[in-house]
DNA sequence: ATTGACCCATTGTCCGACAATATGTCAATA
DNA sequence: TATTGACATATTGTCGGACAATGGGTCAAT
């Protein structure tokens, strides 16, 4: 009778995911520091010992990991990974995962109304400035559907933006993608320009007077307004979002 | 005086983000489903009329975007990302940014009582099953305080799980990474191992018994035991968190 | 201060090669 | 029949070398 002991399958990794595991723990470990050059290709991979083609692949794991780029086109250096390069994987995720209108408006009623309250106590001066020159702007464009839905999602950035809680604005990265592009059917379909007008208002107003309460309340109302908008519509509040506007660049 | 046209950077972009672009495209639009296999590398090559390696290139950045994978360690294979992949991605972004314990925690009281409240209308009895093993299990280890952190982790995942939503557990994600482990100090320091269980107890029953409000209330309670527990340690609630347990295979 | 000519380092891409590994086939064996 | 071994084949991981294109730098000429 054979001896059954269940080997753990070892887990051997090929050159290139060693070599950009050992290049990202070196940077978040905080020897490397965001705007730090790297030394040229044939130079890393020298020190690894590896050829320039298997340094390469690492780099493109990095590189869309976002926390390495190019300075000016040549050489390689640490980057601040941008909320959205970051995003744009969790957003492929999502669509490959069918995710549904609905579940994204549930997680934009847990995420925006917060964004709304923390912004009150956060928000500088410069913040309140960009929601202002945001409203004005809004006020022009109430009726171009497309630059409507542009100032749309622009205010709910620089609300999030206000907290200055990076976590927060990577949690709601999808929103920014997925969940208010989709809701450019509805502004087609209702041209709710007004609507959306008086609840911005409304948010910007308990920013500046620095009311969370409010903030976070209006907020609510206007994701609510949101979901009445997609069902009213008809518009598939249960279906999965599309990419719609995922041609980032084409050829 | 010269004409002030500003002509807008024309941005080429190099063959293998071109090929690893389409090839994203062709998978987001559904053409290519989680499952698929792809060509091999050399017959993919010649379809896009670059070399080999190029393509490998390619190949990496879609990789770590987690949307496809290997098959068998040799074909490959359109996958479906799976959340702790993206979210990995996410978590160093997080890292290098020194998101503190605080902001992490801000977004956890955002959406860790908006997956109890949700979890009462969409938990399976499988779902309640794995909570009431978890709970069981959290019995068990009141003091061992590594696998107490497991059990707590795992309970939160659990609950997140049962929303069956996958936006939420994708937005969430980072907290497994980061704001949890960070925690792990608390649980050394002060063995709140009991208070632990109360609160996972209610969040757990609010969930059988289908009282979102109660499910919510408490899980909210559990986040603010979560604060108190790090500022009573003195654990540096305003100080970036740390990568801590980040070593997902040395060499 | 701008332009032009020039050199150089580095990247993006190509080509060809080979060992290691997985798959498939088939015969040999218990 | 089911397992083992031997063998051919396909595909990946890695290597080494090559070259054009491009950005940066220097220096002279305007």
């Amino acid at each position: 009778m054979p001896v059954n002991h269940n080997f753990t399958k070892l887990a051997r990794q090929p050159a290139y995911r060693a070599v950009s595991e050992k290049i990202r723990q070196v940077i978040l470990s905080g020897e490397l520091q965001a705007g730090d050059m790297l030394p040229t290709e044939l130079e890393l991979a020298e020190q690894f010992g590896v050829t320039r083609s298997t340094l390469r692949e690492a780099i493109r794991l990095l590189e869309e990991s976002g926390i390495i780029g190019r300075a000016d086109r040549k050489r390689l250096v640490v980057t601040l990974p941008q909320t959205a390069a970051v995003g744009r994987s969790v957003s492929s995720a999502m669509l490959m995962h069918r995710v549904t209108f609905k579940e994204l408006w549930q997680v934009a009623m847990g995420l925006e109304p917060l964004a709304g309250k923390l912004a009150c106590a956060s928000a500088t001066d410069e913040d309140k400035q960009r929601l202002a020159d945001n409203l004005q702007h809004t006020e022009t464009v109430l009726d171009d559907h497309a630059r409507l839905l542009e100032a749309e999602i622009d205010f709910h950035n620089l609300v999030a933006s206000a907290t200055h809680n990076y976590a927060l604005l990577q949690a709601r990265a999808p929103l920014n993608d997925l969940f208010y592009p989709a809701w450019g059917a509805v502004i087609r379909a209702l041209s709710p320009g007004q609507r959306i007008l008086v609840a911005h208002r409304r948010v910007y107003g308990a920013i500046c007077n620095n009311q969370p309460r409010e903030a976070e309340r209006w907020m609510e109302k206007h994701m609510i307004d949101f979901r009445r908008g997609i069902e009213m519509g008809n518009l598939g509040f249960d279906q999965p979002v599309t990419s719609a506007a995922n041609t980032s660049d084409q050829n």
